[in-house]
Parts: structure tokens; C-alpha cells; sequence
DNA sequence: CCCAAGGTATTTTTT
DNA sequence: ATACCTTGGG
């Protein structure tokens, strides 16, 4: 074997900290690296993976590595790539999700799937639930097909299959248990998986098959996680099966950045590592590159308010920087506009749009920067909303598709049997459904019986027919075409476009039209690699699996230079010079469903965290004394979070005074009640404390005299109705 | 089958 | 405010 020394590895240490070092070269044992935001935890990740091919001579084949986005995914990839000069190998690395799926198709025997098993989209699983619902015969008002697809997706991410669900006589249970099993025979009869699905019955695969995980575990020695503080119990499940005794993890994460608890994320998993993995070596990663001291003070006060952190503070060399600048705006649109002056002068202080982020905690928010901006014709982009396909239009044609590859794609089927409008209605699709139900038929076959036995009407039954042959004669032409002739017959054959033409009048259906041409592109543009995710797979399988794992850019990118406004979870990752943290109230960040639960509190500090942690150069927050939200009016306190940073680290741009003596173009606000001064003097808008609730702000007034009530929206205590003569209430 | 009216919900999102 | 979805009538 060469000599280590006598090969140059300097590039991979030197550019490095000493605790990165440490990381990249550590010995093999578990490891956990606390990275801090803006630590360079990709940076690690990348070189620790030269490291063991370079230094250690390791086998790209035995290397596995997993993100959670195809984003970072990509950025893995191509970085790995670029450090050692070559290509990926052997290695995997992609998603959670990417990677099952590969072992799903490569052992789909095994794992009880048909070979050309499609994978349903979040849209797609609840169409679903809702025809299992209909075919129970429940009520959907009563057993919400968004419930259960919560329940169910719970349970899977737990783990659990509708057979360990415990019988506690609970009939709520009960029945959603029935939802789930009936819901899982449909898929399965279908041959489709939801994205849940893909990462249980992977692990199952696993599981149940002796042989094959002693070949992965064997294989894979080195399996490095990315954010890992994101894991689900599934996915915990799921690392712990492919690494056995003899594989340490390596896993990377901040657990001061966690913020999708709410959809199943487990910030234990990464404040238990070590127990699970008593050898562990935990490095933490401070030292920040990319925050002035000033924003990083900040975000380090703001943080330290939670508990059971496993503790870091960020720090930097590179000074203090500006102080964050605060914005007590009177309404929404007074912070609009602010920030769109502020926005035109870092652009003519020769910054560029680019640069800035606008963050928000929700997407309702973003509807009053977007008409300002436009407004000063300043170039915008809105993240979010939906993705290529995700449209309608682009489902419809995979659906079309996926019905020439499995004709018992239930959801495919469903989809499209009267899309366009053939003359199949709600009462024709009704009877196949049951029939197919009552046979445990696919809706395909069920249709083809029907028609056979003739148990239409003769208009009906001429139209179904129509439809089975015009998806078997699509089928038929397609066969051995390239795959973006394959899509463009499948458009051009099922007339979409003439029908979105038809339907949406105007731009929406040019829009369409641009997309299901789009949807030609893309098909032109796919490359079937076999070195990649999509193993064993003709291209069309390989084409559609592509769509349903990754759903493309969400909005169009109208042009380059533009300001970037997402929501604060949009924006973990992400990095601008400029940021402005915008709507910093109580009951809107914290939203108000958080505020009486520590952990979800806490889960909003830490995004409260990720936002600080985003801006370079300048941070600029906002917050209004008056909000429009769903229709009415609020009057919200400064967000506590606000409270928790340094003072000496903030310049407040316009000092607090009462919103209601400044006068600014009182919008025609009709306040919920005329009691607009009592004798107490106490008016919506109000901050005032409370002996008992402390601080609040009144938000109705009603009756005069003795009677005069208040209603106070406290910040610890809620809102609450007082009479003002026994209230005592003091005007701050 | 299509359209209009009325009822309802409305944090955050990836795969 | 509003967008989305179900429902009822033409």
C-alpha cells in the first residue's frame, strides 16, 4: 500500500479550523458534529468523505451519504465531485427518500411491489384517502381526508402498520385504523407508495431480509447524515438499521436549527445521539463565517433562552459590523414600505437586489411586500407555491403516462377518466368504483366488465369504452418511442392542451399550454444515467419517478437580480447581506398556537434563530402595531423574542409612541365597537398592564360608565374581557 | 355538465 | 379578506 504521506492531502485539511480538522480526520467511531450555522457543515461533510477515500483508502462503494432535499443533495454531489476531480463512483448519495427508492426498485421483488410501482405525491395520497373514505361510506366532514392523511403518514413515520395498532376500544382509532388498512390494500392493489411508504417498506426490505442487509451493512462502512437534528423516528430507524454494530455514523446537525418538529422531526435523535452511540466523539463547530459579531450576539442571546441545548455560541473574528436596526412600523403597509425604501438604498449605495431577503413566519405575509415592490418596480421573487409537477396540467399528462406503463393505476385512472370531459360523470365513475371496490378489482378492470356486461347506458358505456381504448391505442403507438415522443403523443392523443384552452380562458390557459410544452423539455432534457438513483428502469418508469421525487422549481425565476422573500423555513440554508425579519409580533411569530406549549415555543425561538442567523452584513427587523390578518384587525405586542436580544446591539429606527396620537392615514378601519374613549381613557390599541395578566394591549372597548368593559390581549395570559373599574389597568 | 352561491378554514414543507 | 371546495339549480 502507498504511504499516506507520500500522497498529497493537503487541499483537504488545509483550508480548514482545527475542530473541522478534527471532524475530517477523525478516528472511525460514531461521530457527532455540532455545526453551528454558518460553521461550514457542508464544507465538512465533503472533505471528511475525501478524507476517507484519499487518506484512508476507502472505496467510494462503501460510502453512502443523506440529505433531506435534493438541493443539498445536488450540492453534495457536485461538490464531492469537484474536491476529488473525479466522478461519484460507486457512492450513494441522494435523499432519504431518493435512496429507498433506489432500493425499492432494485429489490422490488422482495419488497412486494410490482416492477413498474409509481409513486403517489402528497396531492395524489389525498385523492386517494378521499376515495377510501367515499368507498366506507363515511362522512367526509366528519373524517377529513386531510385527518387522515395525517394519521396515516404518523403512523408510518412511527412505524407503525394498521395491524399493531393497539385495539383500546377507541372507535376513533378504530375507524381511522380501518381508514388506513383499506387505504394501504388500495395502493398496493394499484401499485403505487406514497412517500412515507417508500422509507418504511425500504426499511422493511431490510428488515426482513437477512441477506440483503448484510450485504448493505457490509458494503456501506462509512454513512454520513446531513441535518441530521431533522431526522424522524423513521428515518433514525433507518440509519441505525443500514449502519449495524459495524459502521459508526457520522452525522452533522444543529440542533438550535430544528424547526420541523411539527411535522414529525425528532429533535431527540439528535440530543440522545450519544446515548445510542456511548463511543461518541461530538465536535462542535463555532466559529462563524458568515454573521457580523453584532447579528451573531444576538442570535446567541436570543438562543440561550431554551433548554436542554446541547450548547454552542457562535463567534467570529471578523468584528462587529452594524448594529440590527428595529422598525416599530404602524401597520403592514407602513413596514412595506419602509423596507422598500431601505431596499432602494442599499441598491443605490451599489447593492444589489439580489442580496436581500425579505422573511416572514407566514406566506399571507408576503402579499403586501409583493404589491410594494411592484410598485417601485423592484424585481421580486416569491419561494413556495406550487412546483412544475405539482400543476394540475403536468399531472394530468403523468397520469395519461403512468396509465400506458400500469393499467390498475387506480389514482392515474381516477384522475383522468373524465379529464378532458368525455361525458363520464360523477354517476358512471361512482358505479366502476364500487364495482371495482366490491370485487377488489383495479378501477381499469372493473370499467373493462362493465362494459363488457353492458351495464351502462348506452351514452355512458360508449364513452367509458372510448376511454379504455384510447389509453390501450396511446399505449400501443408509444411503445417504442423516444420518451419525449412518448410525451408528446401522450399530450397530443389525450387533447389536453384543446381542453385547458377551452376550460381557462385567457392566460391560464396559455399557461397550461406553455407547461404541458415544458413537460416535452423536460422529457427531451432527461438523461437515464445507470449509474444513479434510477437502476433497473426503462425510461419512461425512470422519467416518471423523477417527476414524483423531484418536483422541480416552485415559481417561475422572474429574471436574476431580484429581491428573495420566502418564509423563515424557507430560508434555513440560505444566506443575503441584507435581511429583514418582518412581522415580529406576538401571536404572529410566535405564532399563536405556540405560545402555550414550551416545546413549540421553543421550536419558534430556534426559527427565530435560523432567521438572525441568515444576514451577513445587516439585519433589519420589523414589527407593526397593527395588523390586517384573515379579514380583521390585531393589535399585537412586540414579539418576546425581541425582548431577549441585547439592547446595545440594536438601533431602533423609530422610537415607540402611541400608534393612535401619530395619526399616520388612518385607514378606514371599522373598530369592532364604538366605544372609542371612556372615561378611563382607555382605547383599542392601548398598551397596558394588568396587576395579575401584566402586559397587554386593548383590543375592543364596549359599554361607558360602570359597565365600560375592556378586552386585553395579554402576552402571557391570553386575551381576556375586563370591567374597567375593578381592572386597574395602567397605561404604559 | 356547468356555473354560481354559500360555507369554511387560515403556520411552517420536503419527499 | 380570500381562496378553496362542496352543493344546488339551470
Amino acid at each position: 500500500m502507498t504511504t499516506i504521506s507520500s500522497m498529497d492531502v493537503s487541499h483537504i485539511l488545509d483550508q480548514l479550523n482545527k475542530p473541522q480538522r478534527e471532524a475530517v480526520s477523525a478516528q472511525s467511531q460514531p461521530i457527532l458534529v455540532l455545526a453551528g450555522a454558518g460553521s461550514g457543515k457542508t464544507r465538512v461533510l465533503v472533505h471528511r468523505i475525501a478524507w476517507l477515500i484519499q487518506v484512508e483508502n476507502i472505496s467510494p462503494f462503501a460510502i453512502l451519504s443523506v440529505t433531506f432535499t435534493n438541493k443539498a443533495a445536488s450540492e453534495m454531489r457536485g461538490r464531492i465531485e469537484q474536491l476529488l476531480g473525479s466522478p461519484i463512483g460507486g457512492m450513494w448519495v441522494g435523499t432519504f427518500h431518493g435512496l429507498s427508492h433506489r432500493l425499492l426498485r432494485q429489490h422490488w421483488q422482495e419488497a412486494n411491489l410490482i416492477q413498474s410501482f409509481q409513486i403517489l405525491d402528497s396531492d395524489d395520497q389525498l385523492r386517494m384517502i378521499k376515495r377510501v373514505t367515499q368507498s366506507l361510506q363515511l362522512d367526509e366532514k366528519e373524517w377529513p381526508s386531510k385527518d387522515s392523511r395525517w394519521y396515516i403518514n404518523n403512523c408510518k413515520d412511527e412505524g407503525i402498520r394498521p395491524q399493531s395498532i393497539e385495539d383500546r376500544g377507541d372507535s376513533t382509532t378504530q375507524q381511522l385504523r380501518t381508514i388506513y388498512a383499506t387505504y394501504e390494500s388500495a395502493c398496493q392493489r394499484a401499485g403505487v407508495i406514497d412517500f412515507a411508504e417508500m422509507l418504511l417498506r425500504s426499511l422493511e426490505l431490510l428488515r426482513d431480509n437477512p441477506n440483503l442487509l448484510q450485504h448493505y451493512q457490509q458494503r456501506f462502512r462509512h454513512v454520513l447524515i446531513d441535518e441530521f437534528q431533522d431526522t424522524n423516528t423513521l428515518q433514525y430507524a433507518w440509519i441505525r438499521l443500514l449502519c449495524g454494530d459495524q459502521s459508526p455514523p457520522f452525522a452533522v446537525g444543529d440542533d438550535d436549527q430544528s424547526i420541523y418538529g411539527w411535522r414529525g422531526a425528532k429533535i431527540e435523535n439528535i440530543q440522545h445521539f450519544t446515548h445510542h452511540f456511548p463511543q461518541t466523539n461530538t465536535i462542535k463547530l463555532e466559529q462563524n463565517y458568515r454573521s457580523t459579531g453584532n447579528i451573531l450576539k444576538a442570535a446567541n442571546a436570543v438562543i440561550a433562552n431554551n433548554e436542554g441545548r446541547l450548547g454552542k455560541n457562535l463567534w467570529t473574528d471578523q468584528g462587529d459590523g452594524d448594529l440590527i436596526h428595529l422598525y416599530t412600523a404602524f401597520n403592514e403597509l407602513d413596514e412595506a414600505r419602509y423596507i422598500t425604501s431601505r431596499i432602494e438604498q442599499w441598491v443605490n449605495e451599489s447593492g444589489q437586489y439580489q442580496e436581500i431577503a425579505i422573511l416572514y413566519r407566514s406566506n399571507a405575509q408576503s402579499r403586501v411586500f409583493e404589491s410594494t415592490l411592484n410598485e417601485q418596480a423592484i424585481p421580486y421573487r416569491v419561494y413556495g407555491g406550487l412546483r412544475f409537477f405539482e400543476r394540475a396540467e403536468i399531472k394530468d399528462a403523468l397520469s395519461y403516462l403512468r396509465l400506458t406503463v400500469n393499467r390498475h393505476d387506480d389514482p392515474s385512472f381516477d384522475r383522468v377518466i373524465n379529464q378532458p370531459t368525455r361525458g363520464i360523470g360523477n354517476k358512471t365513475v361512482d358505479i366502476i368504483r364500487h364495482y371495482a371496490r366490491s370485487n377488489s378489482l383495479s378501477l381499469w378492470d372493473a370499467s373493462k366488465a362493465l362494459v363488457d356486461a353492458n351495464s351502462f347506458t348506452a351514452r355512458a358505456g360508449n364513452a367509458v369504452f372510448g376511454f379504455l381504448t384510447l389509453i390501450n391505442h396511446i399505449a400501443n403507438t408509444i411503445i417504442d418511442l423516444s420518451l419525449e415522443d412518448q410525451v408528446e403523443k401522450v399530450i397530443a392523443a389525450s387533447k389536453l392542451k384543446e381542453h385547458y384552452l377551452k376550460k381557462d380562458k385567457g392566460d391560464l390557459g396559455q399557461a397550461r399550454v406553455d407547461n404541458l410544452n415544458e413537460l416535452i423539455s423536460a422529457a427531451q432534457g432527461f438523461h437515464y444515467r445507470p449509474d444513479d438513483e434510477h437502476a433497473d428502469m426503462d425510461f419512461l418508469t425512470a422519467f416518471l419517478s423523477h417527476a414524483a421525487l423531484e418536483a422541480g422549481e416552485g415559481q417561475a425565476k422572474a429574471g436574476n437580480n431580484c429581491v428573495q422573500l420566502m418564509t423563515l423555513h424557507a430560508a434555513k440554508g440560505l444566506e443575503f447581506p441584507l435581511v429583514f425579519l418582518t412581522g415580529m409580533e406576538d401571536g404572529l411569530f410566535p405564532s399563536q398556537r405556540t405560545i402555550d406549549e414550551k416545546s413549540k415555543l421553543e421550536e419558534e425561538r430556534r426559527l427565530c434563530y435560523v432567521g438572525i442567523t441568515r444576514a451577513e452584513k445587516q439585519l433589519v427587523i420589523s414589527y407593526t402595531e397593527q395588523r390586517r390578518l384573515y379579514g380583521s384587525i390585531s393589535y399585537n405586542l412586540p414579539s418576546r423574542f425581541l425582548d431577549e436580544i441585547p439592547s446595545s446591539v440594536v438601533h431602533e429606527i423609530r422610537p415607540k409612541t402611541n400608534v393612535w396620537q401619530r395619526n399616520v392615514q388612518t385607514p378606514k378601519t371599522k373598530l369592532k365597537s364604538t366605544g372609542k374613549i371612556n372615561e378611563t381613557g382607555i382605547k383599542i390599541g392601548q398598551q397596558v398592564s394588568h396587576g395579575k395578566f401584566g402586559e397587554g394591549v386593548v383590543t375592543d372597548v364596549e359599554g361607558a360608565g360602570e359597565h365600560a368593559r375592556a378586552q386585553v390581549n395579554f402576552k402571557f395570559s391570553g386575551s381576556k374581557w375586563l370591567v374597567l373599574n375593578y381592572a386597574n389597568l395602567k397605561k404604559l
